[in-house]
DNA sequence: TACAAGACCCCAAAATTGGGGTATTCACTC
DNA sequence: GAGTGAATACCCCAATTTTGGGGTCTTGTA
């Protein structure tokens, strides 16, 4: 019983290609609907039930990314496979935390194809080796920085409590000091931060680090 | 010229047939040595300087873990692939932070094992496919969220935005919406989410999933 | 029909941000 | 030994932003 397949792909080119191939009969993936755009997915695929839905990662309107989490809402068994043309660095993450299960690059051959679904199928999280490199790299701690936006003691410990929602008089009875005095250090911090609010200050801080 | 590997692994049988196996001529794998203990291995590694080194995640002594950490220290170059019986999950995160780049299975035949090393080599992480959706799974915001502080579509899009430090009024800019709507999507947010600033929200949120 | 999501509006209080400052201590350099 | 700079702690004014409370209206779905 052939994987029954999906696309979602506004490149015309590569879409008919796709299901050209995966209509072939005795292929062990069938390729059951194709949409242009993400809003087209997101209504015909539930009533189509594909089990793995190719998802090209620049869509127009909707992205690619916010499809994949729409459709996991919607269908929680349905296989997520990303496509790409490029190994876009920071959407990796984006598309894994959005439910993504794997991510392929559009170059990548019909056999190829065939092998990461039936992968996704199995259990596994297809990837181009260059992806997944950049995956592990996630949990390898980086070298440390040099930069000058280094932040002392004192400030450190107060972007810690700014990061946990505190406001300031609270900031400043944990730790014994004015009001006034906290504003001072989060202006500084800010500055050194090249920030402009307390949120922005806290994803640069914690962005940085690790 | 061949891929120069070195392997740590004190199972005598598994080493002995990895070492005559790689030391086939025209093999593309070559193996340069074989340690018994993480201890050896540190002693003289950096003097025998292959590329890659395979070891084995349970070892006698120091652990292979450890192992890789300070293999990594030594030689920033050298490329680790963790050896395991099985899929030993809480294993397999201390494992890349230690530095690994790739975690195989031991059962694999020798053919697996040359492509994992070369897929190492140039450039990938060589994972069994169950590890890579392990890994992959890390990034995924557990579906069994059923609860009721799950955000509506809309609602992740500006929690989103929120987390970025943009302004209510950069928000409705960028989603094309009044201020007032976008006013009206946070106070839905901090009910939801039982929080009282910007940040408070953003924290939990983020925490809330992975 | 009732309910959730989405889009919109007003008022008023509370918190944050940006711009100025002052003062002490301590380490480092010239 | 004076001077410089960073870290710490404090203060005022004023503008902007956020938050909390109340709503309305439409659309689609259960």
């Amino acid at each position: 019983m052939p994987i029954r397949t999906a696309i979602i792909e506004d490149n015309a080119p590569f879409a008919v290609m796709f299901d050209q191939y995966f209509k072939r009969p005795g292929s062990e993936v069938l390729c059951v609907a194709v949409y242009g755009t993400a809003e087209e997915a997101l209504e015909h695929l539930p009533g189509d039930a594909p089990q793995v839905a190719m998802v090209d990662i620049n869509l127009p309107g909707m992205s690619g990314i916010e499809c994949i989490a729409r459709l996991r809402e919607l269908c929680p068994e349905l296989l997520c496979l990303v496509l790409t043309t490029f190994e876009e660095d920071t959407l990796i993450f984006e598309a894994l935390k959005a439910g993504a299960c794997g991510y392929l690059l559009k170059r990548s051959s019909p056999g190829e194809l065939t092998e990461a679904i039936k992968q996704a199928v199995s259990g596994g999280a297809p990837m181009s080796p260059q992806i997944a490199r950049q995956v592990v790299g996630f949990f390898q701690s980086r070298p440390p920085r040099k930069d000058d936006s280094a932040l002392s003691p004192r400030e450190r410990e107060i972007i810690d409590l700014l990061a946990g929602g505190l406001l300031y008089k609270e900031i400043a009875v944990k730790l014994d000091l004015k009001f006034e005095t906290v504003r001072s250090y989060v202006k500084k911090i800010y500055e050194k931060l090249q920030a402009h609010s307390r949120t922005e200050a806290v994803s640069k801080w914690k962005g940085g680090k690790n």
